[in-house]
DNA sequence: ACCTGTTTTAAACAACCATTTAAAATGCTT
DNA sequence: AAGCATTTTAAATGGTTGTTTAAAACAGGT
């Protein structure tokens, strides 16, 4: 017996929901095993039986915020590469975007790349988010652009390593930077207001090199 | 009664300096949160007790690797700037030498950045650090580089930041990369020699602009 | 009001955690 | 060989972990 309002409510403010929510910001806040199940069912204000009543175990849920994150991640990067501007204007939209997407989301990087490395972690078993990268013909648009010669013909898998490496890793390293260069919060984001334009700057002078 | 002797053993293969190397083995692989003290005894092959009974508490230890960690991290750097070469070549044989040393340490980067950003972590609390590089002049050379022109007139705090986006990122996110790219170890090493010239040249470049 | 399936609760569970204890083993000095 | 401090051990401590249980509360349909 389906109804269909109860399934609805689910999706908006329901237990689930809200212990899904809660899963999310413990889990990239600290990691799967800086948390445990209490935490995150204080934080939902709920009890801790329903984080396995609704998600089985704390492991099953973990995978579920990690899938969860790593599509926002790779969304983030779909909608700039599908738009049919040229590669240049695509790249500077794109550093433009994704630093305001970090923004939003400054954990999500370092999960990821937390999780990835984990023993046991959650690997990803499909290629299903590469495909979706490809299907936006970035690719194809590449090659076209370094057989023309506006394109540097480098690997093009370095490519979005260079772009990730400039955007990820200032948002990532943001307290040890802070912190050893004995900066403040404000000054560290005032600084990377300037930093933005640098990225951008470099990475379009050295992709697609003038004469 | 202190004798010297015995002193000098420590250093080299008692049981303390054993549990300590596996030590920083362990949580360098895991994160503080994500090993256990029997398992740092494990691998040290020792008794779970004397963990406690050299280090008093797994935190303090954790405090000890930490520190011993982030040392190794900034000598790396400072061996390279206290040469007297000229910043160009300073950078160009930095960024070599860090590609090496991540080679052999490639959790040092990831295990500091996120116990930085842990809640209650190591914060540094001490300038001592940035000191030491400062302290190779290596500043005041940029300084000197941008009142003649051959460097880019760019605040001095976005050039680390530059380099080590470029230099760390691609070892942190190793996993994450080859797993998106659906690339194998030998592949993505492989890679690595190309973008590390790549690196090379695009913040030579960018930094030291011609004309 | 009663039945029925779903959701929520407090309590209990065994396993494991970091740490402590107290006794045993070890090695050096005399 | 005896004495002594240091080192190592097995066992126990109290607390916390993820998960399960069984009963309670709640809902809608009849």
């Amino acid at each position: 017996m389906q109804r269909q309002w109860q399934k609805q409510m689910k999706k908006d403010s329901s237990t689930e929901e809200k212990i899904r929510q809660a899963a999310r910001q413990v889990f990239l806040a600290k990691g799967f095993a800086g948390c445990t199940s209490r935490e995150i069912a204080e934080v939902a204000g709920e009890n801790v039986a329903l984080v396995n009543y609704y998600f089985r175990s704390k492991g099953q849920l973990y995978k579920l915020i990690f899938e969860d994150a790593l599509e926002d991640f790779v969304n983030s990067m779909v909608v700039v590469f599908g738009s049919d501007k040229s590669l240049k204007e695509k790249m500077t939209i794109f550093i433009e975007k994704e630093y305001a997407f970090l923004a939003k989301h400054p954990e999500i990087p370092a999960f990821l790349l937390n999780e990835m490395n984990r023993e046991d972690g959650c690997s990803i078993h499909s290629n299903v988010h590469f495909e979706k990268i490809a299907a936006t013909g970035v690719f194809e648009q590449c090659i076209k652009a370094q057989q023309e010669g506006s394109m540097r013909p480098i690997d093009l898998r370095s490519i979005p390593l260079l772009i990730m490496s400039n955007c990820h890793y200032p948002i990532m390293a943001k307290n040890l930077i802070m912190h050893l260069q004995g900066m403040n919060d404000n000054e560290y984001e005032e600084n990377l207001k300037q930093h933005r334009e640098h990225v951008s700057q470099m990475l379009v002078n050295y992709l697609f090199p003038e004469k």
